[in-house]
DNA sequence: GTACGGCCTCTGTC
DNA sequence: AGACAGAGGCCGT
């Protein structure tokens, strides 16, 4: 099969929903970690796997365009549905952005800049093991280490140019008594055997009903039962939390928004190291000023800031051009 | 309850 | 070029 940049090559195999820029920004959402199976295919265009099918995105004229390979005679109305749920455009975001802004002047000052950063509503199964994968790591890593992951363990789906893509693997794929070794082989480093031992350990405990089943529980309950998994702590726990668990109050306390604590709203909590006090006191302290959807805003602080790092090396490696 | 070292490998930086 | 620190942490002590 081809790759499909844009809708006005074939317009019969692409569909539109309504969707503005300002609800959401696929450059800003899709590459800044909190999913790592989207590539950018050519400018505007981007190409992944979602719901078990590889997909093209495209936003224009205030419409978030789309094409679905493979499956053409079923594109319609499911897979409407499909990107609302993913995309959770039901949550209107710029309603959001006022209120936070309104209680936090320097979430305005970071946000200006960054319209349309939403948080997806991921796979569970998926989200759990590439977080898993976040540990010790760079976006640029995790990305290479994902895509050799579902090379290795998962479904074939197409080819588009002649480049493969892959479902992501199945939690019984993961299990077999081979895996960590290949996850190894595949440089996973030690979070190899968290993987298998994490898909082991849901295939043989809660099943992944009992884990999808977590959307419906307390927040904290779900983060007790992803925090007694291999490899998942505070951090991991409340990335799969909000980014699949329906859990919009979990704020994911890593080193950089640790660090935006201390330095931009010059907090000093919970002492020299992010213990589980600490980030306990950091989402409290998010929640307190966010209110029910901290979550959300933290991510676009993290998007913000993540872009004004890569912003200084660009001018770094412009510097040494000139 | 907190503090610390070790862990795999890679990337960015000097 | 080659070393080196640090990376969207977690686990055992």
């Amino acid at each position: 099969m081809k790759l499909r940049d844009t809708p006005s090559a074939s317009p019969a195999l692409w569909r539109s929903l309504p969707c503005p820029a300002a609800e959401l920004r696929l450059d800003l959402v899709l590459p800044s970690g909190q999913t790592f199976r989207w590539r950018e295919s050519s400018p505007g265009s981007w190409t992944g796997v979602l719901g078990g099918h590889v997909w093209t995105l495209r936003q224009e004229r205030d419409r978030l365009w789309y094409t679905v390979y493979g499956g053409e005679a079923a594109a319609g109305a499911d897979t409407d549905r499909l990107l609302r749920e993913y995309f959770q455009l039901d949550v209107g975001l710029q309603e959001l952005y006022r209120a936070w802004g309104a209680a936090d002047p320097l979430f305005r000052e970071a946000a200006k800049d960054f319209p349309g950063v939403r948080v997806l509503r991921q796979d569970p199964v998926e989200c759990l093991l590439s977080f898993i994968c976040t540990s010790n790591n760079h976006i640029s890593r995790i990305t290479a280490m994902i895509d050799r992951l579902c090379q290795a363990f998962g479904r074939r789906l197409c080819h588009l140019d002649a480049q493969p893509f892959h479902a992501f693997p199945s939690l019984t794929a993961l299990t077999g008594a081979d895996a960590e070794a290949r996850l190894r082989a595949l440089g996973f480093g030690y979070r190899a055997k968290f993987v298998s031992g994490t898909a082991r350990a849901v295939t043989e405990g809660l099943g992944i009903e009992g884990l999808h089943h977590l959307r419906a529980v307390p927040y904290a309950e779900a983060r007790r039962v992803l925090c007694a998994l291999p490899g998942v702590g505070s951090k991991v726990a409340d990335c799969v939390c909000l980014m699949a668990l329906d859990k919009a109050d979990a704020v994911p306390v890593d080193t950089h928004v640790w660090r935006i604590v201390r330095q931009r709203y010059g907090l000093e909590l919970g002492g020299r190291s992010l213990t589980p006090r600490a980030h306990q006191e950091i989402g409290d302290f998010f929640r307190g000023l966010w209110g029910p959807r901290a979550g959300w805003a933290q991510a676009v602080l993290f998007c913000a800031d993540l872009h004004k790092g890569r912003d200084l090396a660009g001018s770094r490696d412009r510097d040494k051009e000139s």
